[in-house]
DNA sequence: CTTAGGG
DNA sequence: CCCTAAG
């Protein structure tokens, strides 16, 4: 915690001097690429003076910038395309929307879209309150929603860069916001002036406005007044959800890291206001996060290897997309348009250095599933890219801070890098450090570089899993009569384990449900026996009738492709123990239907039992060679009338 | 690598 | 289940 402190203030330090820097940067770099776009909602009153647009107009303009900003993101990076999208209201009250695309590269249905929605805010806006939105002026007092500007020098492009700077393409999206305050919380941020540091920008007043840059202090002030309502709408207004969540810790550490994440790749300068706001609240209540953080980062010999080894994943991840976000920075500084690498070098600001860190730690939070290997694919790959040029960097100021940044991300264990990295961290962490990650993590502990197979193992897996779900259900269905003599087993094993891992791509991956832990000589263990279902029992004898005893692998193929656990030796292993209920079993059929039942030890069905005991008479008296072929495996079917069905 | 068998 | 030897 301590690191963290200095850290903070270091990025802080740097942030207010960078403030400058970014404004001299901006203006120093004519093409800027990737700016933020912003967004300034004001009303015009029908003097034509301005005012600020309502909590209420901010709020949903602020969201759907938010939501917009990652989009936008992506395309800015993408193309290079400057998009300025301005709001007015034309005096006769109508609404107009312009776009200006600087590149054509841009994705404009997006844009479009998007701006079709902010149209949409700002006639309802019209409507309730009958004013007037103007933008491009500009006002007093911007929020400064897009938090892409994240970056170092971005920050200062929002508001009077821009304005100085039109020619840049950068976007960047402020908002104005109403003074008049719903939440404390809000109003506080929003003032740019008072908390924050004057450093001779303005912009650095803008930007301080909505990004806790101002201070943490008030970025935390912010969040800390509100009340739980109020956090609640806010977090809704953010996330375009309600949330039953009462931990107020909670959400104002949700929101705090929305907000961070919305600038996303700014990680430098946002992060560190996040990392402070995320700080704080780890003081109070989420010490976890830090100490996970720094568990990964620094203890490589932790004992708990699953969380060490979730964490130092996660750590990994936010290592490359940072490295790449450096290397983008230098490169491309502010654009860190995938297509204008070409064209643009050096200097801009670095803007987005996390982006993909972002999205990735969403996607953990919010949505488990599929979506998460395309994900992490994604920023895998970024990373590889990234780091091709690790070596100049284009400001002072903002190398500083990707520097140490980096550093502290890198290597550290240091609060320093958590707090960077800490939203993401915790992000990641709060979602629930899930066993898929845990999982995923084994696979990859160990270098990024692993990065890319890993998420191709993991798109491998989900396809696994997705033919394992019908095959079960397939068989379960088509088992009915069997699974009359043990129903329960079947219904429940197979649901339990089947459909938890279907949702989980990464579980799937290494192990699903199974959690490995290594062991001393090194081999993996697992760590529950995964208990033989009806199911797999009876694909299991159907496979060794057709394929016959001792074919294990084949059986496997055949049988289990969908049961990534369940090796051939399992196969073998369970069939001995088949063979051994069996030949236990057969001499008194009697008590077979009853005795296993009763016991409770032997769910396995007599019928099956009795199956195996065929199989297995009929393998012994026959040669394996000759009898593992199919005719052998259908005439044993055939043999017993009543396990063919099952069959 | 797959089997087979023991622990 | 794991581990190991053997083909």
């Amino acid at each position: 915690m301590e690191t963290v402190v200095g850290i903070e203030d270091n990025d802080d330090g740097k942030f207010e001097d960078s403030g400058v820097d970014r404004s001299s940067s901006a203006l120093s770099s004519p093409k800027q690429i990737s700016n933020p776009i912003v967004y300034k909602l004001v009303r015009v009153e029908g003097d034509g003076r301005l005012v600020p647009a309502t909590d209420d107009e901010v709020m949903e303009v602020g969201d759907f910038l938010e939501c917009e900003n990652s989009e936008m993101h992506v395309v800015a990076d993408t193309g290079q395309s400057l998009e300025c999208i301005s709001i007015e209201r034309s005096s006769s009250g109508n609404l107009r929307l312009e776009c200006s695309e600087g590149t054509a590269e841009a994705d404009l249905g997006k844009l479009n879209a998007k701006l079709q929605y902010i149209e949409q805010i700002l006639e309802k806006v019209k409507e309730e309150e009958k004013q007037r939105v103007s933008c491009g002026s500009p006002v007093h007092s911007h929020v400064n929603i897009d938090s892409q500007c994240s970056a170092d020098k971005f920050p200062v492009v929002d508001g009077k860069v821009q304005s100085e700077n039109q020619e840049t393409p950068s976007i960047a999206s402020s908002l104005n916001y109403t003074h008049s305050n719903q939440s404390g919380s809000t109003d506080q941020c929003s003032r740019p002036s008072e908390g924050v540091i004057e450093s001779g920008s303005s912009a650095s007043a803008v930007y301080s406005n909505l990004k806790p840059d101002l201070s943490m202090s008030d970025g935390e002030i912010c969040l800390d007044k509100l009340s739980i309502r109020e956090l609640h709408e806010l977090f809704k207004v953010t996330f375009g959800r309600e949330t039953t969540v009462k931990d107020k810790q909670w959400l104002k550490r949700r929101i705090a890291m929305s907000l961070t994440n919305s600038c996303d790749v700014s990680a430098t300068t946002f992060i560190v206001k996040d990392n402070k706001i995320v700080r704080k609240f780890e003081d109070n209540s989420g010490n976890m996060n830090a100490a996970s953080l720094i568990t990964s980062e620094t203890m490589t010999e932790e004992e708990d290897v699953n969380f060490k080894d979730s964490s130092a994943v996660k750590a990994r991840e936010i290592d490359d997309n940072q490295v790449v976000s450096e290397t983008k920075l230098r490169n491309h500084s502010m654009g860190y348009g995938l297509e204008d690498e070409n064209h643009q070098t050096d200097q801009r600001a670095a803007k987005r250095i996390r982006k993909p860190t972002k999205r990735y730690i969403e996607e953990l939070s919010e949505n488990e599933s599929r979506e998460h290997s395309p994900r992490l694919l994604i920023s895998n790959r970024t990373a590889g890219h990234g780091h091709v040029s690790p070596t100049s960097y284009v400001r002072p100021a903002a190398r500083n801070a990707f520097s140490e940044l980096r550093t502290y991300v890198t290597r550290s264990d240091s609060l320093g890098g958590s707090d960077v990295q800490i939203p993401c961290v915790s992000r990641v962490r709060r979602s629930r450090p899930r066993k898929d990650i845990t999982s995923l993590m084994k696979f990859h502990p160990i270098g990024m570089g692993e990065a890319a197979k890993l998420s191709n193992k993991l798109l491998e897996h989900s396809s696994d899993a997705d033919s394992e779900i019908p095959d079960n259900v397939l068989k379960s269905s088509s088992e009915p009569v069997k699974e009359k003599q043990c129903p329960e087993t079947g219904t429940v094993e197979l649901r339990p384990e089947l459909r938890p891992k279907r949702a989980d791509p990464f579980s799937h991956t290494s192990d699903d449900d199974i959690v490995t832990v290594p062991t001393a000589k090194g081999g993996m263990r697992r760590k529950h026996h995964r208990a033989w279902t009806l199911v797999e029992v009876i694909k299991l004898v159907e496979g060794v009738s057709r394929c016959g005893a001792g074919r294990w692998s084949e059986i496997k193929r055949l049988s289990f492709s969908s049961y990534s656990y369940r090796t051939s030796v399992d196969l073998k292993d369970k069939w001995r123990n088949l063979l051994k209920a069996s030949s236990a079993l057969t001499p008194s059929p009697a008590d077979d239907g009853i005795n296993s039942r009763k016991h409770g030890t032997a769910p396995i069905p007599e019928k099956i039992l009795l199956r195996v005991r065929e199989l297995a008479e009929m393998n012994s008296q026959v040669p394996p060679s000759y009898s593992s072929n199919k005719f052998a495996a259908g005439a044993g079917s055939l043999h017993g009338g009543d396990r063919s069905g099952y069959l």
